[in-house]
DNA sequence: AGCACGCCGACT
DNA sequence: GTCGGCGTGCTC
C-alpha cells in the first residue's frame, strides 16, 4: 500500500504538518498537486513524500488510530518543482519559523500556487503544414508555402491571408492545429550592444571576483564605479560555460535600467520577473526558465525562486536594500536565500554596494566573504560635492518652504544650463499632517493610529498603512471642527511648488501614487531619459541605481526624517538614502552637485555620508551596534501578536514572555506595545541571543503551544528582522 | 476556515 | 417534545 503525505492547501495555514493519504493507483512524486477530501471537504494538497507501507489499511487503522482515505484526484502530470526548490522550501520553513506550505506557495509563481489550480493556463493556436492540394487559389497557396519553413501563429496567418484563406486550408485538411502554452517574452531590444573593455580598477575587481577562493563576494564600489559592466562580464564567462545567471535587484523601478543593459548584450535570452508582472506573464517566465530557454534573469526578491538548473552566478545589486527582506509570512531574506541556492549549484554570488550593510561589511572584514573594492568612479571622474544645508535657520526666517533658498538658486542654474534635476522626499502625497483648527486634534486613521496624509489629486485623506481613504471635508471626531491646518510636505505639494516657482519648468513625479498603473515605472523613467522633464520628483523608489548623465543636481530635501524613527537600523538606512541619492548626481561629463536639507547637520550619518565616507560611518555606528547589543553583534527574532481584543492580548503575550523568561540563554524585550494597524491592536516580544540556530528551535516550540492555545491571536514571526519599527 | 457535535431556550 | 442558538474542537 502506497502512502502519500500531503500538505494541506488550508486557508488558515496553522497546521503545519502533513496529512496521510491512500495514493494506491496514482502516479505520484513529490511536489505533485493533488485534490483530497480533508474534514468533508475538498482541499488541494502538495504531495511531500509517497512511501511504500508493508501495512494494510485495516493494520495501519489501528496503528495510527485513523483510517486513511485516498486521494481524490491527481492535478498534475509532472512535479512543479526540482529537488532543489524542494529542499529550499523545507530550508525556508525552518529558517524563517513558517509553515511549509506558506513556503511553497511564496516560492512558486501564483498560477501554480496550490490552491489556484483551476486558474487558465493560457494557450497560442499554431497552424502546421501537412501537404499540398491541387485545387487551391493563388492566395492559399501563398499562405501555406509562408508554412512550409516553420509554424505560425494561427491568428496572425488569419491576419496575414485573410480568414477564409486559413479556413479553405484547414477544410482541405492542408494544414492542422496544435496549442502550446503561451510563452511571454518581454520586448526587448534588438541591437546586440557589444562588451565594454573594462577600465584597469574594474578589471583588477573581476579578477579578485574570479580568483577569490571564497564563494561569496561582496563588491563594495562607488556609486557609478562601473559594477554593473562587472557583472555582465561575469555573467558572460558563465554563459559561455553553458551556465544561467540571476541578477537581482531591490525594487521594480530599477528593474527596466538594469534590464535594459543586460538584454542589449544577451539579447532574447533574457528574462524578467518582478511583481509588476500579472500571473500569467510570471508563469511563462517561469516555464521560459525550467525549460532552460533563458540565459539571464533579472528580477526582484522573488526571483531567487527560478526554477534554474545549472546556475554559474548569483548577482545581487544594492545587497544592503531592505526590499530584499519580505515582511509579510514568510519574512525571508532574498540574500539567505540565493546563499543556499549558490551552495547547491556550487556558483559564486557577487554581493554588489555602495553602502553594504553592516553585517555583510562585518562578514567581509572577518573574511566569511571576500571582500573587493572598486573606490573611485569609472575613469576617475569626480564624486559629487555635497553641501550640507541645516533648515533650522531659515525655519527662523520664516521660510515656509521645503525648497530652502540655495537650493532654490542651485535649481535655477541647472534649468539655465538645460541640465537635470532629481529631489528626493520619502513622503508621498501632499500633506502628511491634517490638525484640527479648534482643538489641535492631529487626524489618525480610525484602523491604524497613524497620521492620515492628505492627496489633493483625489480630494482625501488616505492612511499609508492599510489604505484608507476618507472625505477631506470630514468632521473632527474630537470636537466636531470643519477647519483643518495642513502641515508638511509631500511629493505632490512639492511637485506643485515647483511649477508655481520655476515657470515652464517640466517635472515628473514618481512615487506609489503615480508607478500603480503597468508599466508606469519604464514609462516614467523613459521620459526623463530622453529629456522630457527637468526634474524628477519621487520618494525613496527614485534613490538607486539610476543613472542619467544629464544630472547634476541632487536635492535630499528632508534628510534626517528617518533619523526619528526608533529603530536599530534607521541611522544605517539614512546613511544608505543619501549616499545612494547622491550617486545619482553627476554621472555625465559634467561634475555633479549633492545638497542635503536636515535639522541635524552635524548628525554623523549626515556628515559621513557628505564625505562620501563609509568606513568611517561603519566604524561609527558598529561602535553604537555593539554598545546596544544589536546586529550583527546578536541575533534578533521579533515576533508580533495581533488580536482585536487588547485584555486576551496582553494577558496571553505576558504570560509567554514570563515562560520565556525562564530560560536564560534568551534574552526577552517587551511586550512592547506597537500602533494598531486594520483594527487590530499589537504587541511584540524581542528575542536577543549568540545562537540563532538553538534561539530558532525553542522559539518554535514556544510558538507552536501558544498558537494551540491561543486561537484568536495572530503571530507573526520575524527570524532577523531587517528593522523593528 | 468550515463543518460537525453538543447542550440549553422558545415554539407547534 | 423538537427546532435551532452558536460555543468548542477536529480535520489523514
Amino acid at each position: 500500500m502506497l502512502v502519500a503525505n500531503i500538505w494541506i492547501e488550508h486557508p488558515i495555514l496553522k497546521i503545519d504538518k502533513t496529512f496521510s493519504y491512500l495514493a494506491d493507483g496514482f502516479i505520484l512524486s513529490k511536489g505533485i498537486r493533488v485534490k483530497v477530501s480533508f474534514n468533508k471537504q475538498t482541499l488541494i494538497g502538495f504531495v511531500d513524500e509517497v512511501v511504500d507501507s508493508h501495512l494494510t489499511l485495516d493494520q495501519f487503522e489501528k496503528v495510527n488510530g485513523f483510517c486513511l482515505k485516498p486521494i481524490v484526484e491527481v492535478i498534475d502530470e509532472k512535479t512543479l518543482i526540482t529537488d532543489e526548490l524542494y529542499d529550499l522550501g523545507k530550508w525556508m520553513a525552518h529558517h524563517t519559523i513558517s509553515p511549509h506550505i506558506a513556503c511553497y506557495q511564496t516560492m512558486l509563481p501564483a498560477k501554480l500556487n496550490i490552491r489556484s489550480s483551476s486558474k487558465k493556463i493560457k494557450y497560442e493556436e499554431y497552424a502546421h503544414y501537412i501537404h499540398d492540394n491541387v485545387n487551391m487559389t493563388i492566395k492559399q497557396k501563398a499562405a501555406l508555402t509562408s508554412l512550409k519553413t516553420k509554424d505560425v501563429l494561427l491568428a496572425k496567418l488569419r491576419k496575414e491571408h485573410g480568414y477564409g484563406v486559413v479556413k479553405a486550408l484547414l477544410d482541405k485538411e492542408c494544414i492542422s492545429i496544435y496549442q502550446i502554452e503561451a510563452r511571454y517574452k518581454p520586448r526587448l531590444n534588438d541591437e546586440l550592444s557589444e562588451h565594454q573593455v573594462l577600465t584597469a580598477d574594474q578589471k583588477n575587481a573581476y579578477d579578485q571576483i574570479n580568483d577569490s577562493e571564497k564563494d561569496i563576494i561582496l563588491l563594495h564600489g562607488a556609486t557609478g564605479s562601473g559594477k554593473t559592466e562587472i557583472y555582465l562580464h561575469l555573467a558572460q564567462d558563465a554563459i559561455d560555460l553553458g551556465k544561467q545567471v540571476l541578477i537581482l535587484v531591490p525594487e521594480i523601478a530599477l528593474t527596466p535600467q538594469m534590464v535594459e543593459r543586460v538584454s542589449s548584450r544577451f539579447g532574447d535570452q533574457v528574462a524578467i520577473y518582478h511583481s509588476a508582472l500579472n500571473d500569467q506573464e510570471k508563469y511563462e517566465q517561469f516555464k521560459r526558465v525550467e525549460e532552460q530557454n533563458v540565459a539571464v534573469v533579472v528580477g526582484t526578491r522573488s526571483a531567487a525562486f527560478m526554477p534554474f538548473k545549472r546556475l554559474g552566478l548569483i548577482v545581487m545589486d544594492e545587497e544592503h536594500d531592505h526590499s530584499y527582506k519580505q515582511d509579510r509570512k514568510p519574512c525571508y531574506h532574498c540574500r539567505d536565500v540565493v546563499i543556499k541556492r549558490a551552495q547547491y549549484h556550487r556558483c559564486k554570488v557577487v554581493l554588489g554596494s555602495a553602502t553594504p550593510s553592516l553585517e555583510s561589511y562585518a562578514r567581509a572584514l572577518k573574511g566569511v566573504y571576500q571582500l573587493v573594492e572598486l573606490p573611485k568612479r569609472i575613469n576617475d571622474q569626480a564624486l559629487p560635492k555635497c553641501h550640507v544645508i541645516d533648515i533650522r535657520p531659515y525655519l527662523k526666517q520664516g521660510i515656509k518652504t521645503i525648497l530652502t533658498p540655495p537650493i532654490q538658486s542651485a535649481i535655477k542654474d541647472r534649468l539655465a544650463l538645460q541640465q537635470q534635476v532629481i529631489l528626493l522626499l520619502n513622503r508621498r502625497g501632499y500633506t502628511p499632517i491634517q490638525q484640527c483648527l479648534d482643538c489641535d486634534h492631529v487626524m489618525t486613521c480610525p484602523d491604524c493610529d497613524v497620521a492620515m496624509n492628505y492627496h489633493k489629486d483625489i480630494d482625501h485623506l488616505v492612511c499609508h498603512t492599510c489604505g484608507k481613504m476618507i472625505r477631506a471635508d470630514h468632521v473632527c471626531p474630537i470636537c466636531g471642527g470643519r477647519q483643518w491646518l495642513s502641515m508638511g510636505y509631500g511629493t505632490q505639494k512639492l511637485e506643485e511648488e515647483l511649477y508655481r516657482t520655476y515657470k515652464g519648468v517640466r517635472v515628473l513625479r514618481m512615487d506609489a501614487d503615480t508607478t500603480s498603473y503597468k508599466h508606469a515605472h519604464k514609462r516614467i523613467l523613459d521620459d526623463f531619459g530622453a529629456h522630457k522633464a527637468d526634474i524628477l520628483v519621487g520618494t525613496q523608489m527614485i534613490a538607486k541605481g539610476l543613472d542619467y548623465p544629464l544630472v547634476t543636481l541632487v536635492g535630499v530635501l528632508s534628510a534626517d526624517a528617518t533619523l526619528a524613527r526608533d529603530d536599530f537600523r534607521a541611522v544605517e538606512t539614512t546613511f544608505d538614502l543619501i549616499v545612494q541619492a547622491s550617486g545619482r548626481s553627476g554621472r555625465g561629463i559634467d561634475v555633479g552637485e549633492v545638497m542635503i536639507q536636515a535639522f541635524d547637520p552635524n548628525h554623523y550619518a549626515i556628515k559621513a555620508a557628505s564625505n562620501h565616507d563609509y568606513k568611517r560611518f561603519y566604524a561609527h555606528e558598529m561602535q553604537y551596534r555593539h554598545a546596544g547589543g544589536y546586529p550583527p553583534y546578536t541575533f534578533l527574532i521579533s515576533i508580533i501578536f495581533s488580536a482585536n481584543n487588547l485584555d486576551i492580548l496582553n494577558k496571553a503575550v505576558y504570560d509567554l514572555a514570563d515562560q520565556i523568561k525562564v530560560d536564560r540563554s534568551l534574552k526577552v524585550l517587551g511586550p512592547s506595545p506597537l500602533y494598531k494597524i486594520f483594527k487590530r491592536q499589537r504587541l511584540r516580544l524581542v528575542i536577543k541571543g549568540k545562537d540563532l540556530g538553538s534561539m530558532i528551535v525553542s522559539v518554535k516550540n514556544y510558538i507552536d503551544h501558544f498558537i494551540d492555545i491561543n486561537h484568536n491571536i495572530d503571530v507573526l514571526i520575524d527570524v532577523d528582522p531587517s528593522r523593528l519599527d
